[in-house]
DNA sequence: GTTAGCACTCATTTCGCTTGAGTGCTAATC
DNA sequence: GATTAGCACTCAAGCGAAATGAGTGCTAAC
């Protein structure tokens, strides 16, 4: 059987009410609503065929259409028009963002924030390190008698840092001179290297004290990168879900919740996807449980290293064109506002 | 009227049935299950005058009684009984603890999981700094050529790291000067005097270069000192509440979520607390929109210094006696853990 | 002071009925 | 051959009456 016009515009119809209502959608109301210059029976007969593809389903024998996850991809790929994101949205992105640029992190919830309130979704930020990442230098800094701090700079930008509580006593100098040895033998290599151990480090080892300090602060050192590695979750608007009808059931809805429970996880899922604003519907998702959800995730870059992935999640039945032009939206204004940053624009500076 | 032993018990014995089933507890039920030697008239009276002291309420004229917040208030304080804490999670609680100890954020997180993993009911962190709190001392670092981080460190031992993106140019000379300057001049004074502006500092601003770089640096010392003033929250097993029947109607579902929503609210309403484990019983929480929620507290702290709370919240109808000791018994632990870290205990050090 | 007894209340469940939105099929029409 | 009108059929949802039963409050007797 063939996509006809006919058919694809039904399609669409179908999509656009149901989108509109979550209520499934029937011949006669379809023919009434869009001036189609065909009768309810030609519709049936139409959607009969579209359900015989794949497109459409069936909650029950006398109930209209309802478009299937096939249909969503379909229209997500095709039929989609790109819908302007209104100007008071665009104005608070704009406002929001320019207000701190400094603090990465603070701006970055900000912008999950934004995106939930924006569009009625749940939303998230997921900031992980690639796996290629590479050491560039690592910094330890006394605090107190007891306390120090490990600060380490991977090639990417990404920096961790971390207060450590140590127990033996300590000089700034020999803090010093373990983290130019660290420095030394780590510096260009991949962090997932360094963890396997699979280099063979030289440490100045010759007093005690040195090699008591290192044996305190290695172990702990290991661990903090290893949770750079670590993907991390932000989440915003969760109670969001619950004006969208699919989430009266207290079922669904505890579904949802409990995704964001199992953080970790979660943000693993949601990142292995491509570049850029994309789209992932119903069973295209990684996890089961979130087969009757669809998540729309675009990549945020600092100094044009791709840095994390922000989106939002929300029922399959979504307005696609608007989330996806907003969340397009927001990530380019992320984009420049921090590559802005870099100075390259900037006048008042010099 | 008077609270007679008999009123207390059968206060208990219908605060003990309530708790366990959530079905408001009428005389019949009371009089077999529990084997007093009265009849259901006479504790139906009784009942009655437990009513009028405002004990006890009345979902409508022919259901059963339900405990009022004083009623709970009144267990809390009088008849509850300390429950032990089972071997099962005692055993989960030392080993999670145990772990990893030097990394204070992640032991407190996991703390918080476990917290929800074991009472079943949602569980939170929040980190704050005291408005007291005093400037230790300031360090900034080179990172990149536009990159720097900012290191603040207060008497109470809380320290702040954060990166900053800077528009001038700068020397590793130049921001040693910076940072000592901004150390010798707000050292030893409340982060809050330094934020209200109070203190006259001084700068060398001789060099063109070094002016450049303050005025750069400066407004984001400030912002992030700010920050550190700030509550932060995190929270964990959300979904749980939906095992509990209360929450089944999906408004009072939806506006425990909400709360989680607006995070730093929240975060501020829970801190008003004292310290030591604390119950905070529906209307006697700071938000009306807690008003049939019940929160238990307790607070942890660092080398006897740096103090945060850690607790769960829940319906009102809760099992306070065994959340109670298993916040206490948890928290116990979580302050053992870091202050054997200061070495005190440990030998192993040399 | 305690209790048995009884009338009364009211949420909840159940059942049958009606309604109406929708389909699928068939035969007539364009 | 595609389109449409017409009609029988299906089924969820809404409605109201009746039954159920857990519970109370009151009164009079113990």
């Amino acid at each position: 059987m063939n996509l006809t016009d006919r058919k694809l515009k039904i399609l669409q119809a179908i999509i656009s009410d149901y989108v509109r209502t979550a209520e499934p959608v029937g011949s006669r109301t379809l023919s009434k609503r869009f001036d189609m210059a065909i009768s309810p029976a030609t519709i049936r007969n139409e959607m009969s065929d579209l359900e015989e593809m794949g497109y459409l389903t069936h909650p029950h024998t006398s109930a209209g259409r309802v478009p299937s996850d096939k249909a969503y991809r379909l229209y997500v790929n095709n039929l989609m028009e790109k819908v302007e994101v209104s100007p008071e949205a665009k104005k608070t992105i704009k406002e929001t963002l320019r207000a701190d640029v400094e603090e990465f992190d603070k701006t970055i919830r900000r912008a999950a924030e934004l995106l939930s309130e924006i569009t009625n979704l749940a939303s998230f930020v997921v900031t992980p390190t690639k796996a290629e990442d590479r050491l560039k230098f690592v910094n330890l800094l006394p605090v107190d008698e007891r306390t120090v701090v490990l600060m380490i700079v991977a090639e990417s930008g990404k920096i961790s840092n971390t207060a450590l509580k140590i127990k033996v006593p300590y000089t700034e100098e020999a803090l010093n001179i373990l983290s130019k040895d660290i420095t030394y033998n780590y510096k260009g290599r991949k962090i997932t290297e360094v963890l396997r151990g699979d280099i063979i480090a030289d440490f100045n080892t010759d007093i005690e004290a040195m090699s008591n300090l290192a044996g305190n602060i290695m172990p702990n050192f290991m661990r903090t990168l290893s949770d750079m590695l670590n993907v991390n979750l932000y989440m915003d608007g969760l109670s969001n879900i619950f004006d969208i009808p699919e989430y009266t059931d207290i079922n669904r809805a505890r579904n949802f919740i409990s995704l964001f429970d199992k953080k970790e996880e979660l943000a693993r899922k949601l990142m292995n996807r491509d570049d850029g604003v994309t789209v992932t519907i119903g069973d295209e998702n990684a996890d089961d449980s979130m087969d009757d959800c669809s998540v729309i995730t675009a990549t945020y870059s600092v100094d044009g290293q791709l840095i994390g992935k922000i989106g939002v999640i929300g029922p399959t039945r979504m307005k696609y064109g608007e989330v996806t032009s907003i969340v397009e939206y927001l990530t380019q204004n992320l984009n420049e506002t921090f590559r802005l940053e870099n100075g390259e624009e900037e006048d008042n500076g010099g």
